[in-house]
DNA sequence: TGTAAATATTGATATATATCAATGATGGAT
DNA sequence: ATCCATCATTGATATATATCAATATTTACA
């Protein structure tokens, strides 16, 4: 499902760019717009594959992505991207390639722009470059939590934790509508799919959150971020 | 331990300077000699701590150092710095804290430059911009596969992976002669001081390494990578 | 609307790993 | 040399978590 841009005509009038792009000029912008593809992914579908070339800066326009590692025989979501947030792998400036995966959770579209432009734009405009760095370290930061998470919590502070993601980074409501599976929200906490289900149950029953049909309800926020920090 | 450099009168002539600093000019060397400190730790003794201010861009020059995260309870060893490498925390361009610990592992020296200025080289040239970015990357390429390791693999094929890093990455040396601690190597692994002395055991039983005193041989690579790769 | 496929749920069981507790070794300071 | 403190080792036990297997539920689609 590839196509030329549809939903705006170019990158300046794009009110689905990236706050990173405020820091580019209009004739910046104009290079960007230049070439870029607009692709349309339906759920399920892979944006790109672990291991392979990545000639493209990825932005999220609609829908919903997972980021994760295919690891020994089970994935490991590292981020979920939504609207407008990019992906920019790590390999861009080591080997070309693509160091996790990436696929549409939901209906998606993305823009992909030509990696080579956006490393000269980082060359050329020093706030840009700024607050791409910052934007990297802000990955890793989060990432630093979530390794801890992972490995020093136990199953429910694990879970807490991707509720508290989900609700406050991602959904950005409480009752949200939960569209990624239990398979996914294991793999985001990095345990089996059974077990997810299991704590979820507990929670239920604990009446620290409702689940109805596939919306779920964090009732109780302060017993379930308590639950988060004793691990 | 804090007293003004001694090793070398400036960075332009220190042989111990990180690699990215080949791609600065002389002027620009001078800027970084211009107020850096040289500070001799004991092993042992803090270099920074989680949480603080970071002002300065550390770059270890002799010894060895540990990063880590203060977790719950216990530490996870992110990386282990050796002379000649640079530790430069995630926190200097979002809110100028550290996001982890370091500290002297052995008797160590490290040179201290005021991070302004590292970051206005970074904006002023953008071949030191592109290093800096590629090394940032590469941190986290290895970070991701660290987690891979850490979240789906066993503690046989943790510590395996933990053995492979101190021989090919930090003491480049087969018979190698172990200056962490048990504790630093179950840090590293994410598991237990006990957990990781028994696997210990247990490969040397297995005849895949010997220990004599502080100095560990691998001597079955081809078994032990192995049983790192099937977890 | 009905049917197959995918996903979710639950229970029973096996196992990897942590914890606790005790003992042994090692290295620095006096 | 001796003592104390730290570190390493070992064993016994508890427990968190995965795995396996069966069933229920939802979704997609003809």
């Amino acid at each position: 499902m590839v196509g030329k841009a549809q939903n705006s005509s170019n990158c300046k009038d794009c009110n689905c760019k990236t706050s990173i792009f405020n820091y580019l000029t209009p004739f910046e912008l104009e290079l960007i717009n230049h070439g870029r593809f607009q692709v349309n992914y339906r759920a399920g579908e892979i944006i790109f594959k672990q291991g392979t070339p990545s000639p493209h800066f990825v932005c999220v326009t609609s829908g919903l992505a997972k980021l994760y590692i295919e690891g020994y025989g089970k994935n490991l979501i590292l981020a979920l991207v939504k609207p407008v947030d990019y992906v920019f792998g790590p390999g861009i400036y080591v080997d070309n390639r693509h160091h996790y995966s990436a696929s549409a959770v939901e209906d998606s579209t993305a823009c992909l722009v030509d990696v080579n432009i956006f490393k000269k734009l980082i060359r050329e405009n020093p706030d840009f470059a700024d607050e791409f760095i910052k934007r990297v370290s802000l990955q890793a930061i989060f990432n630093f939590e979530q390794v801890i998470s992972l490995t020093q919590k136990q199953m429910h502070g694990r879970i807490a934790d991707a509720l508290f993601y989900l609700s406050e980074k991602i959904y950005c409501a409480n009752p949200f509508e939960m569209t990624i599976s239990r398979q996914d929200l294991a793999d985001i906490s990095g345990m089996s799919k059974e077990s997810a289900i299991r704590i979820l149950k507990e929670f239920k029953e604990e009446g620290i959150l409702t689940i109805d049909g596939g919306s779920i309800h964090i009732t109780n926020p302060k017993q379930m971020r308590q639950i988060s920090e004793t691990g």
